[in-house]
DNA sequence: ATACTATATGACTATATAGTGATGTAGTCA
DNA sequence: TGACTACATCACTATATAGTCATATAGTAT
């Protein structure tokens, strides 16, 4: 079962059904947290910080130098992230180390620049036919 | 090659390295652009309208029946996922049918939903745990 | 204790955008 | 032609939030 639904008021009988997708029907609450995951990730800046995590956890002031950012906006990032569960830390001394904590981020971006991918060469060919 | 490499600078020779994962050096330009996507994504009203259209192209009166949003508001939603090309559009006579046109949103939703529905259980084991 | 450092947070400004009502535009029908 | 319908767009308000500066908090070192 989608693990959505748990979130969501069940579709019945309407899961079995044989359509070109299968609707799942979804509560008003449903969109707004799933909106809310999707607003997580739509600053380049966040963004920034979850590639430069993507290899290995750094602390925040490694985070401030790897972006260029200030100090305050990087934390107040990594805090919204911290909240929506794509990142945890771990504090050693005075330092924080931030690590991804759902590595679903990863197949998410790839779909979006696959798909972004696609669009780009779409315009281009368009660009060509056009000017033959 | 993912598809992104042609939206951003080349990695080079990082892309052959082996570590816990690879990481693509991407432009600022590549970052706003992935994050335009997901800020598209990024409003409950719009993945009523995505979700509505899952099955069937609809013409705007339906959706705005089918979501009880005004007129105005479903039209300009539209628009910005006409942008976005996540959405297509066909004239026909008065009406004007919308049909999705990039089905990876469906394989990004059905991501975040299970990263949500992960962190709900994991939310609810906790809770348990505690209560112990 | 003081001084210093790393991080988090509160206050504030600037900007972006969702929603709404009014109006524009294009197609249909009489 | 004019009346009507479906959709798009403009102008506007309200709200959310990114960025910044100042400051608080917590750990370290002397």
């Amino acid at each position: 079962m989608n693990k959505l639904e748990q979130v969501s008021e069940r579709g019945g009988s309407d899961r079995t059904r044989k359509g070109p997708r299968k609707r799942t029907v979804l509560t008003e609450e449903a969109f707004e947290l799933i909106a809310g995951r999707f607003r997580v990730l739509a600053e380049p800046m966040r963004l920034r910080l979850l590639h430069a995590l993507s290899d290995s956890e750094m602390s925040v002031s490694e985070l401030v130098e790897a972006t260029g950012a200030g100090q305050a906006n990087v934390s107040k990032h990594l805090g919204i992230m911290l909240d929506a569960g794509l990142v945890a830390r771990r504090k050693e001394g005075l330092n924080v180390f931030y690590r991804v904590a759902d590595p679903s981020i990863f197949a998410m971006c790839e779909t979006v620049c696959s798909s972004l991918g696609e669009r780009l060469t779409a315009h281009r060919e368009a660009i060509r036919a056009f000017s033959d």
